[in-house]
DNA sequence: TAATTTTAGTTTCATATGAAACTATTTCAA
DNA sequence: TTGAAATAGTTTCATATGAAACTAAAATTA
């Protein structure tokens, strides 16, 4: 090994702290989030988080086909379908064929859905104000801006990585 | 409904905008993140992200035992017993007996999990430097900020939860 | 030191997930 | 038109995951 030049693995540049590695930071993150908000709704209305989503669209932008759902929660066409059919199941949405396209299905809420979606939001937003108050106002406009940023560069890189 | 002060379902303030949502934003933009990533160490090195982050570790803090592991990755146990064993199969990891307690394991990279984790290391800065690249250094550091401040509120948080 | 509790790690079981195959319907092209 | 291709959504299958039960060893207590 010449002097000063060979490369150990405990070399800084051979290594890789975890801590400060943004990837692994972002996913500690959100599934410390994820995972408070999923318990909280579980106990509270039995719903998961897929189900939540749908809920929360649904109520959001009225009926909606599934495909719909899925284009404003990123959600997969199978999870879109399973979450549908289990609050359908559960008589907080319903489902009609679209007349003008068999294959379509109209999903909206029930009145008992619109009710338990009434009861969800303020809720989501607490816990929101609550994950927020870490920062002031100009660090939350700030991260808006952050996340817009790296939302848009992630986007990019795994569209370029499809086609690769 | 007296003239403008019953709350429709439409009003904003019984409204969630998803795409507003910093829950739904930190976990759509981690798991974008996060899916590219794993597909990449999949397709080079046929590893999962469990099993690259206990690569990460042993690479960086040497011999480790699996509750060691457990600590620096936050995996929970099963999720490093499995990672583990999986990387042993690959003989990327080789295990001991602690001799001094039994129970024990003590887990290292083999020469070859060494050479792959060489490999691997400056694949995951290059990722974590594309996604960078959206921002100027100076955003870097107030995201640097930003994200542990969430961080720390957000396991408070979680950590408040599980007593209640 | 024997019995009890705690700790480290693995296995089991029940559920969640995504990809691929499939069904039904619609759209497009010959 | 009618046959081929595309689209919406569901089901199947193989894998991933976490909680709880379990095994083995160590630490604590009586």
């Amino acid at each position: 090994m010449d002097a000063g030049q060979a490369r150990s693995e405990k070399d800084t540049e051979s290594q890789l702290v975890l801590e400060q590695f943004l990837p692994y930071r972002l996913s500690i993150l959100s599934n410390t989030v994820s995972n408070t908000i999923a318990r909280e709704y579980r106990d509270l209305f039995g719903l998961s988080i897929p189900e939540w989503r749908v809920m929360a669209v649904l109520g959001r932008f009225g009926p909606l086909s599934a495909s719909g759902i899925g284009e404003r929660t990123a959600m997969d066409k199978v999870s879109v379908s399973r979450a549908a059919a289990r609050l359908i199941e559960q008589k907080l949405v319903k489902r009609e064929t679209d007349p003008n396209d068999r294959r379509r299905s109209i999903l909206k809420l029930t009145a008992r859905g619109a009710r338990t979606h009434r009861q969800i939001v303020p809720i989501a937003r607490g816990r929101e104000s609550e994950l927020a108050a870490a920062l002031t106002e100009a660090e939350l406009r700030s991260l808006d801006t952050l996340l817009a940023k790296l939302q848009r560069r992630a986007s990019a890189i795994a569209a370029q990585e499809m086609v690769e």
